[in-house]
DNA sequence: TTCAGACATGACACCGGTTACCAAAGCCGG
DNA sequence: CCGGCTTTGGTAACCGGTGTCATGTCTGAA
């Protein structure tokens, strides 16, 4: 519970002893024959340096190799140059992906990615995370669902003061903290997509209710489905729990109705995969006896067979435009690029959806 | 390139400005009535304070919900409390497992842990990482292949003095730094799975040579055979590249064989996952003209149809081993725990695999 | 010519811990 | 009762940067 590690040397001996020494603020201010001050004003970009001083600092920097210590800049600044990624999502692919995002974006800015997996339902959650983000004094953090949608969570992070981004299915702050990932427009692409095929009777698993996606997903399978005049049919439409089990589940019951769908769309793939199964199991065979569209195009996508059509997310990219956008809200108000990148969702068509027959 | 950011301030006027203030070890020390550097002491354990001073110095920090800043704490010892997880692994799963472990292992230790993907054919991958470590002033970093493999990388790492748990296929340091996955006992396993099944003309699709791992279960493999009296024959040895697309090119080359193998074993799930679509598309049945054994045991396995017999490595347990290791290497050589986990891999049989007809 | 104001720089304390070094207190045997 | 060793606590300097505020210089306008 406590951070103390029992490192101890004290009047023993110097443990460790770092390597060989490298230069600091003092050397370079003794060599350019200023202050440690001006050297600061360099290293922090101010406007009031001269530039033949500046000039003359950087090359003399940049010859010695110099680089500000993190550690003492933020113990001054009184915060660090880390930026934090909270996250409770069971997907490793999402997950790596938003990571693989939010390093693109900070590459070369001498911010480094902190992650902080954890868990919404353990008790003390909110203290976990509360302890995080103050020991380290987070520079920011990016929060992925569903902890993006705990608003608790949210009030923490504003107490403490903690610049924040938000990626979540539909937008829940100021746009300036989100980026949204309109998980309703790609549910509604599965749509159109099933209409087009001749499709009328289409059923939706959905994920746990405590996910805004879920509701979303099945918000936009609904909209796009009643645009060509097709009702998603409160039968049709089951609670899963975006688990493999929970789609063998699902998929059993509604293979098992009287008038059973022609097509059923899940809330994620794993789910999808679960369909398959239940429908190999029920002797039906896909596309030809029931078309199945996922959600996520997740890598075992195109490798189920057959390949799976699935609603893509460009998560990737919206890990990185989370981070440049908490890279953003750094800056003062007036120099903010302030851009709303725009996130859309695609469909990955392939070979589980055909016509109904 | 550099780390500069442009936060400027200076004579402006406050950035940031921290949330409500919390205690620093000078409270803590007025309110004990005692000095800082007992307080110090308490923190780090030294034995040379009075217990009933400890106590209570322990009561007050505990009422005032202090915790010593690391940031200060790492200025001072030259150190952050900051364990590094330097990576090149494509595979999401592997990663995001690692990452568990490690953090399974970190919690309430104090320390954090900071990712930090990369590229080894990348120019400059060297300097990046050196640059990273340096920087960050790393308590230590857990390697994992193939970067794992590098040995300037570990050159770099003894030269700044960082302390370093290396995960790999097989030993390639003293064994205080290894955490050893045994790749080869997985694939004997697989091996010896095959030939009681009466499978003789078994084939390996191997991953990349740049990859220790692609040695290790092809050793693995052919000696497991050879304990059964079969020899791994080189014209069935092929080399793929760890991906879905390489394990279908060079499935197809196997199964159009004159005397095609029986049995396929392949370096990872991704191009067992090939293997079934190549087999799909000559027409051949899986397990009954073919079996198939993947590596790695990844979700995907189980999802695939049929499900597919898998060497499984407890890769989560490796990375908590691993930073284990890595805080245990910080302690004086005296208190170590030293203890040499045992990893051993196992095989998921499912129905990808049955006797040769 | 003088002076306000913008620009450029420096002195110094401080961020929250640590170590180095010293001093005082407690305990022992002689 | 004293000297010397072991504990325990204090002081000052330091880690490598920052903020505050003062000061010096240069300009252009009055």
């Amino acid at each position: 519970m406590t951070s103390r590690r029992p490192i101890y040397r004290d009047e023993a001996g110097r443990a460790g002893g770092g390597p060989r020494k490298r230069a600091t603020i003092n050397d370079i201010a003794r060599l350019a024959g200023v202050s440690k001050k001006t050297i600061s004003r360099v290293i922090n970009d101010s406007p009031f340096v001269k530039v033949e001083t500046r000039d003359k600092i950087h090359a003399i920097m940049k010859e010695l190799g110099y680089r500000p210590d993190p550690q003492a800049r933020g113990l001054a600044f009184r915060r660090s140059f880390l930026i934090g990624m909270i996250y409770d999502n069971p997907n490793p692919q999402y997950v790596v992906n938003v990571q693989q995002g939010i390093l693109e974006a900070v590459r070369d800015s001498g911010f480094e990615l902190v992650v902080h997996p954890c868990n919404r339902a353990a008790p003390g959650f909110l203290d976990q995370v509360r302890t995080f983000v103050e020991q380290l004094k987070l520079f920011g953090v990016v929060l992925t669902p569903s902890v993006s949608e705990d608003n608790d969570l949210v009030a923490i992070l504003q107490e403490l003061d903690c610049p924040y981004v938000r990626v979540a299915s539909v937008s829940l702050d100021e746009a300036e903290r989100m980026i949204v990932t309109h998980d309703a427009d790609g549910a509604a692409e599965a749509a159109r997509h099933l209409s087009t095929l001749g499709h009328t009777r289409v059923a939706f698993i959905s994920g746990p209710p405590s996910f805004r996606s879920s509701h979303e997903r099945r918000r936009g399978l609904a909209d796009g489905l009643a645009e060509q005049g097709i009702t998603l049919q409160d039968r049709y439409v089951i609670e899963g729990a975006y688990t493999f089990d929970s789609g063998v589940a699902c998929a059993r019951r509604l293979l098992a109705m009287d008038e059973p769908p022609t097509a059923i769309f899940t809330g994620n793939d794993e789910m999808a995969a679960g369909v398959y199964t239940a429908a190999r199991d029920a002797g039906k065979s896909i596309p030809g006896d029931v078309s199945v569209v996922g959600f996520d195009d997740s890598p075992m996508a195109a490798r189920l067979w057959p390949p799976l059509t699935s609603v893509k997310l460009p998560i990737r990219d919206m890990g990185r435009f989370a981070a440049e956008k908490l890279i953003d809200l750094a800056k003062p108000e007036s120099e903010r690029r302030n851009r709303n990148p725009l996130v859309r969702p695609g469909l990955a068509v392939r070979e589980s959806t055909a016509k109904p027959r």
